[in-house]
DNA sequence: CGAAGCCTTGATAGCGGTCAATGTTTGTGG
DNA sequence: CCACAAACATTGACCGCTATCAAGGCTTCG
């Protein structure tokens, strides 16, 4: 037994044993990053992706006390809009999304984030969070503290740089967004949004099956509805919903309840003008502060 | 003399000193950033800003000949979506846009960055830039090779944090633009884009004539046309002008020949729904990472 | 079984794009 | 100083993509 869990719905903390396996993705049934760009040092399938540049000492000064693990439900609120800055995650499993609120109710979806990817980080000091923040199925947690992440960072370059290049590739993702939204008809928008899902639901599954068999499985499980496709496009869910339609008609994907086929990869990609990639995995080892 | 300039058109380096006032924005008459958010040791006026946080040394490091000061004329491509990732730049003086360029011809204006921001950071060691840069005005930009500026950070925790703080600030906005294409009309999209240039470019003023004035200057001088405008927006440069001219005729700011007047601050803050601030400015003296 | 949430489909309307013509400004060369 | 070209701004007519409204079907859950 090392480190806790917050139930985080006015239960009081659950022991959790974080060297077992019910904690890592496989165990729960949700996808899971295989190469986390966070370390997180309770999960022991965790041997490759980012773990491998933390040092020790950092770890130990971001987690002092064990990991802190938090468990939510799917629909619960991780931070508002306007909060202040409070503690940074790193996703173990499930989805989260971060939105924005307008005065007329309609929202608009920022960004997914997959097992692997930060949060917590889109605000500043004087305003507090500029997103909200909500699972989108249960999810499960690594929190460190505002205040002490930073103070790590700052006594450890390399883990400070390794919060750049994260931050750097939200910026790329977020200007590939902004290309679809402001250039794109429907078409092109859906399908941007689903080849990147894919892709980076993929680049999990990949590294795990690459060694064992090498056909691609072709059925992809977003856990996601036809409304946050709309609200993450600009489009409307009746609109999404005839755009979809549309894409099985054309032979392009299949997205029903959840699962995600791409029948025609190399269309789909011509027509979304998806920025090559924007690599999930890996970038950072061959970055080139490593080398110089 | 210390330092040299390229004149990057074929001619051979000029060689340029930088402890006169020519190469500050002043004395050129364009717009100027009062505090830099890159540190450039060369400008007599830069006393403030994140100059103060950047040690000697680490000036020493990033500039060991002295600093690298380009100037570039108006039209001058900066970068090209595709190209490897080169150089680092800090703007000294002049706009500069960044865009994606789409098959059809179409651009997306991604971002303007004004005197202080940083350019250089758009891309990864796989797939190189994501965006191509063009220099709107002349422009003069202090340049630090990206391997040097990279292992400079590596070895320098707070500049490597400094680094964290500018994307972070590059995220916030490209999600608050995210938001305008998503969410908005085109009214709400223009009043979005210039809302947020008319606050960056009083910054800089307001820093200079708080002491003296306090009324403020009208007018703005925003050095981009409405095409500029409509590719940012997402819209056409036809529609940028019925839009104007609307917004005109309702009183809520006038745009002509690239000065913009602001008649009714209050009401197009309302219609814009832009983020209370993604504040231009001291907002790193106040991290939590200074204080922790 | 009813309720709630999501998906689907059709009819209609409006925002903004496209096309085209003209005006205005700026710059260049004679 | 004028002629001319190029780039940008403006205006009108028309059309298409997408939103809106509405109704009904499907699935899930209590």
């Amino acid at each position: 037994m090392y480190g806790k869990v917050d139930a985080m719905d006015g239960t009081k903390p659950i022991p959790f044993d974080f060297h077992a396996p019910r904690d890592c993705g496989e165990a729960c049934g949700l996808p899971v990053a295989r190469s986390f760009d966070w370390p997180c040092d309770h999960c022991p399938t965790r041997e490759d992706g980012l773990c491998r540049l933390l040092s020790h000492q950092d770890r130990d000064r971001l987690f002092p006390h064990g990991p802190h693990i938090q468990l939510r439900k799917a629909g619960a609120t991780l931070f508002r809009q306007g909060d202040p800055l409070q503690s940074v995650f790193i996703l173990k499993s499930g989805w989260v999304m971060t939105s924005k609120m307008f005065e007329n109710g309609q929202r608009q979806i920022i960004r997914f984030a997959l097992p692997g990817d930060l949060l917590g980080f889109e605000g500043d000091e004087a305003t507090g969070m500029t997103c909200s923040a909500e699972a989108i199925t249960d999810v499960t947690l690594c929190k460190v503290r505002h205040a002490l992440f930073f103070h790590v960072c700052t006594g450890s370059p390399r883990l400070a740089m390794t919060y750049a290049g994260t931050l750097t590739r939200e910026v790329l993702s977020a200007w590939n967004h902004l290309g679809a939204l402001g250039q794109q008809p429907a078409l092109g928008r859906v399908a941007n949004l689903l080849l990147d899902l894919h892709r980076r639901v993929t680049a999990h599954k990949a590294a795990d099956q690459a060694a064992h068999h090498a056909a691609p499985a072709p059925a992809v499980h977003l856990p996601i509805s036809q409304i946050h496709i709309a609200d993450a496009t600009g489009l409307t869910s009746v609109h999404v919903c005839r755009t979809l339609k549309q894409m099985r008609k054309m032979g392009l994907l299949d997205f029903q309840k959840g699962w995600l086929v791409l029948l025609d990869p190399e269309r789909l990609a011509g027509i979304a003008q998806l920025d090559p990639a924007v690599p999930a995995d890996g970038a950072l080892a061959a970055a080139p502060w490593a080398a110089a």
